[in-house]
DNA sequence: ATTAGGG
DNA sequence: CCCTAAT
């Protein structure tokens, strides 16, 4: 009896999985045909009924999987414009987000659906009649029992999990949840694990030059080989709750910090994460709810569509909690966590890093070339109007940085000390002397607010109209206007 | 809402 | 990168 029981959650599992497979890569409004029934039977899946067989729900969904070559390449081919448009829109962005809401209110759903199977677990099936598991159609391997579950799953997940410290025997039955949930995040559901993948590849200098926006290209330019693959080991992965955003970021985190260091990134914060998932091994319960609010991007440093919502600007708050995205139900969760300790540490802080790319360097300076410094918006709505993530003041950040860097080098030059020298070399990514020049040039013409005193006390005479770089003098009608503070 | 400055 | 104060 427990044996079908067993079979019977994992049905709904997998008919779920399927339906956020297809939401994932498909926004809505194409296709009215499959998708609506799709969707359809996702809604009954939700009421409890099940009108459609197994066997239809599979393959409607293959069928949108497959959607290269088939009818429904309509799909892709939106799919594929939208990337191209990435460097004008935003909407990859929101489309992920769509995604989100979507699913966010199926998983509400699935929960209390889930909790109902675990507490009547030992019992015998009431509603059986209702899942059908036809066996010419099974795509799950060993769904028959608990061991054979952990058995199809992926090392890693198992030794994850056996980190997190998953031994209380009551809550056997949650370890194998959480081994498909661990498992499912690296099926590739979530693009940033598809990520992982692509950035495992070897050419690193190439990813390093590209701009964020085209790692989104990358990923979603997967082969459609790795994309079967990857769906079908998640539609084949039994799996009986979703976890949350969170749950994903902590136990994938090994795993990004593997690729991050094979890369030579830097992982900066990322080594709190590692404190973070030990002290969780005390207090399993925790972890859902008491991680950050990011999404398996991590530090965003590896994401492709990175939807950091800002903490300084929140978006207009939306009172329903069934209209909250997944991040913001985390937060809300956290409210109510963190309500005892509100203190926040660096590391809760410094979660979101992305690395600058070397193109996005050279748009910073650009911009300021343009603009001047200060004008950190203008900045950001002409040169990463297609970047979410930076916002102005990242942008100011960034130049900040980079002109620090600049006087180092400069130090460097005048005065070859050891500790700069060093410095230097431990700078993540030294960047190509020309544009060094440029910041330096830039500098001059723009110091920087607080710098303009010791600069221009220190260089005696800055030249203003001495400026040997071109776009500079392009663009001086405009910058000459800007921020001139007069050195009173 | 934007920017500067500090952590 | 985040936060806060100032504008």
């Amino acid at each position: 009896m427990t044996k079908t029981n067993v079979d019977e959650s994992a049905v709904p599992a997998i008919k779920n999985e399927a339906v956020e497979v297809e939401n994932l890569h498909a926004e809505p409004k194409r296709d009215p045909d499959s998708l609506d029934s799709i969707l359809r039977s996702e809604k009954c899946l939700q009421m409890g009924e099940y009108p459609f067989g197994y066997d239809f729900d599979l393959k409607s969904c293959y069928g949108v999987l497959d959607s290269g070559e088939t009818r429904e390449g309509e799909h892709d081919l939106k799919l594929e414009v939208l990337d191209g448009l990435l460097d004008e829109v935003d909407e990859v962005d929101d489309i992920h987000a769509a995604n989100d809401l979507s699913t966010a209110c199926t998983d509400f759903l699935w929960d209390i659906e889930y909790v109902e199977k675990v507490s009547e677990f030992s019992c015998p099936p009431r509603e059986g009649s209702r899942f059908r598991n036809p066996p010419s159609e099974s795509h799950s391997p060993g769904c028959s029992g608990s061991s054979n579950g952990a058995n199809g799953v992926s090392d890693t997940s198992t030794a994850t999990i056996l980190e997190s410290g998953c031994k209380n025997d009551l809550l056997e039955n949650v370890a194998i949840c959480e081994l498909h949930i661990v498992s499912r995040s690296e099926c590739g559901c979530h693009l940033p694990v598809q990520e992982q993948i692509c950035l495992s590849s070897p050419d690193t200098r190439n990813l390093d030059d590209l701009d964020n926006d085209e790692h989104c290209i990358i990923v979603n330019g997967m082969s459609s080989d790795e994309k079967e693959k990857n769906f079908g080991a998640s539609i084949s992965q039994k799996r009986l709750r979703k976890p949350t955003r969170r749950f994903i970021e902590e136990f994938s985190k090994p795993k990004l910090i593997d690729v991050m260091e094979i890369q030579n990134i830097p992982t900066g914060a990322s080594k709190d994460k590692y404190l973070k998932v030990e002290s969780c091994k005390e207090h399993q319960v925790r972890v859902v709810a008491d991680q950050g609010e990011g999404p398996l991007s991590g530090t965003g440093t590896l994401t492709s569509h990175e939807t950091r919502p800002r903490r300084g600007r929140p978006k207009k708050f939306t009172p329903v909690l069934d209209l909250l995205s997944e991040d913001e139900l985390s937060d809300f969760d956290d409210e109510h966590v963190n309500l005892g300790r509100r203190s926040k540490t660096v590391a809760d802080r410094r979660k979101h890093q992305r690395m600058w790319t070397l193109s996005e360097v050279l748009k910073l300076v650009d911009g300021v070339s343009q603009y001047g410094v200060g004008r950190w918006t203008d900045i950001k709505r002409l040169f990463f109007a297609s970047s979410a993530y930076r916002t102005p003041v990242d942008l100011r950040d960034k130049w900040r940085n980079l002109l620090r860097a600049c006087s180092l080098e400069k130090q460097k030059q005048k005065n070859g000390r050891k500790e700069i020298e060093d410095k230097l070399k431990h700078a993540v990514r030294p960047l190509p002397k020309s544009v060094l020049c440029r910041i330096r040039e830039l500098a001059t013409v723009h110091p920087y607010p607080k710098d303009r005193n010791t600069k221009l006390s220190r260089g005696s005479h800055v030249s203003p109209p001495t400026v040997s770089s071109t776009e500079v003098d392009l663009a001086s009608p405009v910058a000459r206007n800007v921020r001139r503070k007069k050195s009173s």
